[in-house]
DNA sequence: ACTCTGACGGAAT
DNA sequence: GATTCCGCCAGAG
């Protein structure tokens, strides 16, 4: 088995996997970046079947508002927020990331 | 094959 | 800024 087949699923592990520490990636770039344009849905999905514990730093994917997706009804976004913060990734007081200073 | 839904994005109101 | 609507892609029933 080859390490990057054309599975886009795996690729876009690979790019969440690369985002350095204190940064973040919106749904949509990991998708460009991963070689699947129009894919942000796709992204989300991949990152939801994330087993906890992963190695994948799913925490540093943010949609294009620069904010923490809501999940439904899991309370996610609290953890997620904490994770960040603790980086170093900065919140506006709209609870918002400035992609200019900690996006890729 | 069809319909519904979703960790999205962007434009319109 | 908050809502609403539409477009896009995939998986599930």
């Amino acid at each position: 088995m080859k390490p990057d087949r054309n599975d886009p699923a795996a690729r876009i592990l690979e790019i969440v996997a690369a985002i350095p520490e204190g940064r973040v990636a919106t749904y949509g770039r990991v998708a460009g970046l991963a070689g699947v344009p129009r894919g942000a849905r796709r992204v989300g999905r991949v990152l939801a079947e994330l087993p906890e514990g992963s190695d994948i730093p799913w925490h540093r994917v943010v949609n294009a508002c620069g904010r923490i997706s809501p999940r439904g009804d899991a309370p996610i976004e609290g953890f997620q927020r904490h994770l960040l913060l603790e980086e170093g990734v900065e919140f506006s007081d709209t609870d918002r990331i400035d992609l200019d200073r900690f996006g890729i």
